[in-house]
DNA sequence: CCCGGATTAGACCGGTCGGTCCACTGATTG
DNA sequence: CAATCAGTGGACCGACCGGTCTAATCCGGG
């Protein structure tokens, strides 16, 4: 047994407090004792395992990343399904967990991205990493469906890919806002059934 | 002379400073003394004008988003130009006030909006009542230029101005992640070049 | 069986947080 | 001129902040 008796080891218990509380309240607006508390895990354990709160901070966006990615790209490389339904089933996906969570759920890139964008250099640059590693799976799929005439040719597939993640944002933090799932599923039917599709 | 000998009265001191600094580093990433230090007034004053720093947000969230509709309502009523212009006109002027206070600069209510959700109900709501005035302004310009075939019709005004009112939100914030300005040129090319226009 | 690095445990630190309190000022009243 | 009172100025508060430090504990290899 790795992990030590509890199952889950100390580190990812700490970086589960931290997702779920930074997504509520905010990196500066828990404090460390909170997250401690919540993992029930004492401070030397902490600083063992990351150097800073700001490089904790680093460490959580970075782990959203690479699992929201790693779904991301199940999703998208499925060649059974058409590219256009690929992409909707993606967002669906998100929406679904949202749903799930409750109306109060965020995600917690864009929330530390606003948060630290002028006070921390490396949380910034994990979140750049995020969205362009975002951007690039989608605008492989709107590629494809370019080619396949399901989608909307006048814009570079980059540009549409970058427009699907910036609405997307856009609605997320609207549903934080409003405290309801509408503005996906707003995002939903407007991108797909009606902006991405072909002119004319 | 109502204002103190030195101009500007004590509280819009305050709430320019807020915004500046909050607008920067968020509302728990700068504490009240660094406010007061930035306006010159000393804590006395604050707490005379302002209940909390709780208050104090509401009040910086209620300023900017009236200052914002006032501006909007300008360019958005004027019947000289083409709706789609006004449209697009808008959202010029807001980019070229970002352009001109450099790429760290940031919608101060997004900001706080993510921030606080979880935990100011009344900035919250501050923030809420922003978005749906701007929305309903924008919106009216969406039909008129619906009216007159220069928007697509296959959408609801509302919605199409719900849409652009996300876009332009995941716009700024991925400006702020980028630190530059050119996600706000995609949206202005996307936006009034391409998503509003005509189908067929 | 004992050693030594990895990890846990939590007391402790100076500094800063949001907020309180009260003495003071100065213009406005009667 | 005295009374008033909105507004100013800043010392002060307990709580909590992020971070340090050292002692205790665990555990695999010699």
């Amino acid at each position: 047994m790795t992990p030590p008796a509890d199952g889950i080891d100390t580190r990812t218990r700490l970086l589960d407090a931290g997702a779920e509380l930074f997504t509520k309240k905010g990196f500066h607006g828990c404090g460390l004792s909170e997250v401690l508390q919540h993992a029930g895990v004492p401070k030397g354990s902490f600083y063992h395992h990351f150097g800073s709160k700001e490089e904790f901070g680093v460490a959580l966006v970075e782990r959203a990343s690479s699992e929201h990615l790693e779904e991301l790209e199940k999703i998208v490389s499925d060649p059974a399904t058409p590219p256009l339904d690929r992409l909707r089933r993606v967002f669906e996906t998100i929406r679904a967990a949202f749903a799930e969570a409750g109306p109060d759920s965020t995600c917690l890139i864009p929330k530390l991205a606003l948060e630290t964008a002028h006070l921390s250099k490396p949380v910034l640059e994990a979140v750049q990493r995020a969205y362009r590693g975002w951007t690039e799976q989608l605008a492989v799929a709107v590629r494809e469906g370019q080619q396949r005439g399901e989608i909307r040719d006048d814009q570079a597939p980059e540009r549409l890919a970058t427009m699907l993640v910036m609405l997307w944002e856009g609605a997320s933090m609207r549903m934080q806002v409003e405290h309801s799932t509408a503005p996906l599923d707003d995002f939903l039917a407007l991108a797909f059934d009606s902006l991405l599709r072909p002119l004319g």
